[in-house]
RNA sequence: GCUCCCGUAGCUCAGAGGAUAGAGCAACGGUUUCCUAAACCGUGGGCCGCAGGUUCGAGUCCUGCCGGGAGCGCCA
């Protein structure tokens, strides 16, 4: 991603461990100001064992920086001393004592203070601070960009429902999981595709096309009624007779004849088969793009994998490997299904990758099973050149985490990783009632009727207010609340009122010009009030954020980052209804309104940046 | 029976191996009907399910139990 380069303002001005930067080769995107301190005090540790005060070649890796968990403390705390303290032979204190003077050294450090068992609390300087908004305003919805990924290629596949019916409301979640997730890590550095695996070629494919071509006889005339749709046939849904009629409404003649043959020829079964397909696969990309779900790469089960032969290789790879047996599964234990009978099978050794059975690959009929196409599947995303892959699933598939793991283990030898998140359900409520799924028999709620009720933004945001693998509540009531308790509209409310202080100071200054570029030139010593400064603190752990975000595969923890920036402007704003000094645009005094004015348009840059990795559109106005 | 996930304030949940474990709601007590936009300030509330272990340090990692949810040969 493109973005100004150039290093924060506040190096080389005082040369304190200028050399040790660039040693430890801190790159020049938006300063994560933990790290940024880990750095230098990483640095500082090794002046210390070349000056003698501590053993040389100390290992630091362990040595982290982070927000004490009590503001007081101070704006940040390491725990170098205590982690070095075995090695170095000394103990914390004496430790943290040579620290902590060599840091109340340093130009951006106001106070470093030993605590319990060996912390440094930091305090640092509110000049340090005032240039991070300066950061902000520089790189602008780029602020927090992060080079973590190193360009890494990262494959992150979601969605992935079978294409034989619409996008229920069950698949939600994922869908905006698995997309903010891709987002999130653009954004940390990582090259990502967005992959959807397409399910065309199992039984229930074909299940769909004998739905389809039924409802196709239906529409030609023949006596079929609606209770054969689920029943006779498997799929009882609408949209089913849709595609028919779609079929139908493009090239009649040809659809008819199909419909009305005595046994179609299997040309013609194919030929139902990939319309069905496709017209399912059109409306499920439609409901998705409602839902600004996106996805770069569809890799169809049938025409990538099976018809290219890469199962048969994938399964040929693996037993050169010494990984395929044929054997006798024990039956399940405690509850074995009536028609159990031992039954030699292929099998793939996964317990020797850390499942608890070996898994079968071959079907009774003697086909792969789809554990056999997913095996080829991961497979062939690790030729594609990714080595790390991602994959969302609903919690109704968290029992083929372990399998699947442990095929990609064994079948890239090693050298490729699997992490699949489940998401859990998400209950749908109307002011804490159960909303029924089903509308009428064979027909769900999907995610296009939600979308089109609350609006793609609310239905992204909520998704993200749990963490994955937590279950969810949707309350329809709740999230159209025009309320503080609705996280929506809380966040969408704090950008809001930045836009409309904008507005607003026009009427004060006629003439003032708060462009960026004026913003960044001015002092912002004027920037003096707690708030203020904890609102810029605020701001500038956002490339943290996104980082550990990225790094745990959480995107949950965007929306908590957001909720807890606009809770904190909000704060600020209530402040200044009872001490008018406080308020952001200040009759009379033009500096210090400019000077606020770059505090509120950082916050409105980040929580910008923020819902736009979120895919949540920043209003400008509340209504 | 086995596997996975969850168990943190009355409720819904955050919590990146660090200090005296946080937020919102609810409860309680106050303020305000202002116009800077949909309220605000404050208070109380906890054996972080239980028991061991690793660690200088465990809500966090490991093991075993207890409780809740999901899944469990050839479906996808």
């Amino acid at each position: 991603m493109e973005k100004p380069h150039g290093p924060p303002l506040s190096r080389g001005r005082h040369g304190w461990s200028a050399g040790a930067l660039h040693v430890l080769g801190e790159t020049p995107t938006a300063m994560n100001v933990f790290s940024h301190f880990r750095g230098e005090i990483a640095a500082l540790v090794e002046r210390l064992s070349a000056a003698g005060a501590l053993p040389a070649g100390l290992d630091t890796s362990r040595v982290t920086v982070e927000p004490p968990r009590d503001p007081a403390h101070g704006d940040l705390a390491t725990n170098a001393a205590m982690v070095l303290a075995k090695a170095a032979g000394k103990p914390p204190r004496a430790i943290a004592d040579a620290i902590a003077t060599e840091l109340r050294k340093h130009p951006s450090i106001e106070a470093a203070e030993i605590a319990g068992p060996g912390f440094i609390n930091l305090r640092v300087r509110a000049d340090f601070w005032r240039e991070r908004l300066f950061d902000v305003l520089r790189e602008g919805l780029a602020y927090g960009d992060s080079g973590l990924g190193k360009s890494e290629a990262v494959n992150v596949e979601y969605v992935s429902t079978n294409p034989t019916g619409l996008l229920h409301v069950g698949h939600a979640r994922g869908s905006v999981f698995g997309d903010v997730l891709a987002s999130l890590l653009a954004k940390a550095g990582y090259k990502v595709a967005r992959e959807y695996y397409v399910n065309d070629a199992g039984k229930q494919v074909e299940a769909l096309r004998d739905s389809f071509i039924g409802r196709l006889k239906q529409q030609c005339g023949e006596p079929i009624p609606d209770s054969a749709f689920g029943t006779i046939y498997q799929y009882p849904g609408e949209e089913i007779a849709d595609a028919a009629r779609a079929a139908l409404a493009a090239d009649g003649a040809r659809w008819r004849a199909l419909a009305l043959a005595a046994s179609p020829d299997a040309v013609a079964l194919d030929a139902a088969q990939r319309f069905a397909v496709g017209y399912m696969m059109d409306r499920i990309r439609e409901d998705l793009a409602a839902l600004g779900v996106r996805h770069e790469v569809f890799t169809s089960e049938r025409h990538d994998l099976v018809e290219k032969g890469k199962v048969d290789a994938a399964l040929e790879a693996l037993t050169g490997l010494g990984h395929i047996y044929t054997g006798v599964l024990e039956p399940p234990k405690g509850k074995t299904p009536e028609d159990w009978e031992p039954r030699p099978q292929t099998l793939f050794r996964a317990t020797n990758f850390g499942d608890d059975v070996d898994r079968p690959l071959k079907k009774s009929d003697g086909s792969w099973t789809y554990f056999a196409s997913d095996i080829a599947y991961h497979l062939d995303k690790f030729r594609r050149g990714f080595r790390t892959m991602i994959d969302v699933w609903g919690a109704d598939h968290a029992g083929y985490v372990k399998r699947v793991a442990a095929a990609v283990k064994a079948v890239t030898d090693g050298a490729g990783t699997l992490d699949v998140k489940i998401c859990q359900l998400v209950r749908f409520l109307d002011r804490g009632e159960p909303v029924k799924m089903s509308k009428r028999a064979g027909n769900v709620i999907t995610v296009r009727d939600v979308v089109d009720r609350v609006g793609k933004d609310v239905m992204r945001l909520i998704m993200l207010t749990r963490k994955n693998d937590a279950p969810l509540d949707f309350d329809f009531a709740k999230v159209e609340e025009q309320s503080k308790d609705n996280p929506v509209f809380y966040i969408q409310y704090a950008h809001a009122r930045c836009c409309s202080v904008f507005r607003q100071v026009r009427e004060v200054f006629p003439n003032i010009d708060t462009k960026d570029s004026r913003l960044m030139g001015i002092s912002l010593n004027l920037l003096t009030d707690s708030g203020e400064l904890g609102l810029i603190k605020a701001l500038a752990a956002w490339p943290r954020t996104v980082e550990a975000a990225a790094e745990a595969h959480e995107p949950h923890r965007l929306a908590f980052y957001l909720y807890d920036v606009a809770a904190a402007f909000h704060g600020h704003w209530n402040r200044g209804k009872d001490e008018p000094g406080l308020r952001f645009i200040v009759e009379g005094n033009e500096p210090l309104t400019l000077a606020r004015l770059a505090l509120v348009r950082g916050v409105q840059l980040v929580i910008a940046s923020g819902l736009g990795v979120i895919g949540v559109t920043p209003v400008e106005e509340m209504r």
